[in-house]
DNA sequence: TACTTATTGATAATGATTTTCAATAAGGAA
DNA sequence: TTCCTTATTGAAAATCATTATCAATAAGTA
């Protein structure tokens, strides 16, 4: 998904396009890693010198909202963002660079189901991150 | 283990036991659902009236550095802890009533393996955690 | 172009966590 | 037990992150 696509779908949300939010979503869209409100502001004040922190707050509240991207917990804070995920996928951190990278495939249901069984809960959501060093740290 | 263990462990460390710290280990250790700092100092505080919310932090702290107890990552908040799991464990979360159970027997070695062929990452360490709903909260 | 109103950034308010500090009490030594 | 050193404590202040307020502005539609 292109930044135009993000404003895009913004828009037929009933949300206005602004330069604020412009500024925003452009430097969330093309980021590789997670980024918490304070480091969209201090990027996205480089597009638009007038921007408000305020506003960083407000635009990814919203575009959480509409699961265009989602919240990164992480050892050292839960409050950083990237785009989200198409479909059941989850993440993969590099633990040097904080490069992001999503991957698919598990499958966790025989596992669940052995759990349920045990505990006498009914599992209904998992919450699976992987963490390592991308091909690039790894040499470096 | 019991309160007692716990605060052996802190003595041990060379940390002192004052009625403070017994007060919050004993809360935290009878706990069965992760609790955060201002729920420790309000149920703590019936044991041991004069506790400061600033010793419920700095008490957890030390706890967390012993591996004695643990973050508990959840989608309200991040800031809640549980006594911490034996071994290679993980958690599993009544998104009800909060009760938490751990388990373990998880096999995602092939899962990683495929992964990290994929991604090029070398994968380290990994963040797992079930939600649902406990046999409790199941009939109610 | 004109008009309605969502959006904005500055500012203030709030809430959570951390720091400071003088008084206290834990616990090892005698 | 009694001393004595010093880690620990709680109150208060400071800091940091997030949220609410509000008057000015600009998006988008007619
Ligand atoms: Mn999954
Ligand atoms: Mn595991
Ligand atoms: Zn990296
Ligand atoms: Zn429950």
């Amino acid at each position: 998904m292109s930044a135009e696509v993000w404003l895009t779908q913004l828009h037929k949300n009933g949300y206005r396009i602004t330069k604020a939010r412009a500024a925003v979503v452009e430097t969330v869209e093309k980021s590789t890693r997670a980024l918490t409100p304070v480091e969209v502001y201090d990027m996205a004040r480089k597009k638009y010198r007038a921007l408000g922190l305020v506003t960083v707050y407000r635009t990814l509240e919203k575009l959480e909202e509409l699961h265009i991207i989602q919240r990164v917990h992480q050892p050292m804070g839960c409050q950083a963002f990237i785009s989200a995920g198409h479909g059941h996928q989850h993440l993969l951190l590099c633990q040097n660079c904080g490069q992001v990278a999503f991957f698919e495939g598990d499958d966790l249901d025989a596992l669940i189901e052995s759990v349920s069984k045990k505990t006498g809960y009914q599992i209904s959501e998992h919450w699976f991150q992987l963490f390592g060093l991308c091909a690039n740290c790894r040499v470096n």
